[in-house]
DNA sequence: ACAGAATGTAAGTGATAACTTACGGTAAGT
DNA sequence: ACTTACCGTAAGTTATCACTTACATTCTGT
């Protein structure tokens, strides 16, 4: 998919975020990466294939390792939605602060 | 709480993110919120319960209503982590990927 | 005071997700 | 060739979540 749902769906997940992180830091390899988490190989495996998919990560082989390194891509469209809908909340927020002070100060 | 976790895990729900596009367009109240969507008023009323405790949205009284506002402060720590993600993000994928063509040239 | 509107909450239900163990497949070393 | 290491996937279980209906509460207007 790789568009922004899948993307805010798959760092929802504290574990999966620690994964992310993890591999953030340097590219690692899936037992490393479950060495120090408090989940499973498996786990660390199957998180991995939705950060995948969320177009989050990427892999290399490395022998009979995967290797794999974070993708900046998938959160860009991420990171546009935030910027987009930054810009907007401060202005309504604004505008919201501004209408309750007029409330307070023309009260009978 | 208002971290950064309970605001991402607040917004992976598609409905629960259209709630809080809706309110981040103008303020509105939950009938209103509700009638462009396609769930019950309570179930909006629970997850803008959930939008508030993740800080991403505040209220006022408005008589019997009850008028729902976005509240900037609870995107600014996502913002942040984004951002700081962001950037090792870049310089790490940049050295992945000169690392995968030294491998691509260095072989025999 | 009463009727109606608007909302929050409790209880219950179906679906989904995160985790485990068990198994199969591939690559490296002896 | 055989063993070992590393990884992905299938199957099953448990907990959590999103949703609904029903009910309680608060406010407004008559």
């Amino acid at each position: 998919m790789a568009n922004m749902n899948s993307a805010l769906m798959a760092l929802a997940d504290p574990t999966r975020r620690a994964v992310f992180e993890c591999v953030g830091q340097s590219p690692r390899s899936v037992g490393e990466i479950a060495g120090g988490l408090p989940v499973s190989r498996p786990a660390v495996s199957q998180h991995l294939k939705v950060l995948k998919d969320a177009g989050l990560v990427r892999d290399r082989a490395d022998g009979a390792r995967r290797i794999y390194f974070v993708d900046p891509k998938g959160l860009e469209p991420l990171r546009e939605w935030l910027d987009r809908f930054w810009g907007d909340a401060l202005e309504a927020y604004a505008r919201e602060i501004e209408k309750q002070n007029q409330e307070k100060g023309g009260r009978s």
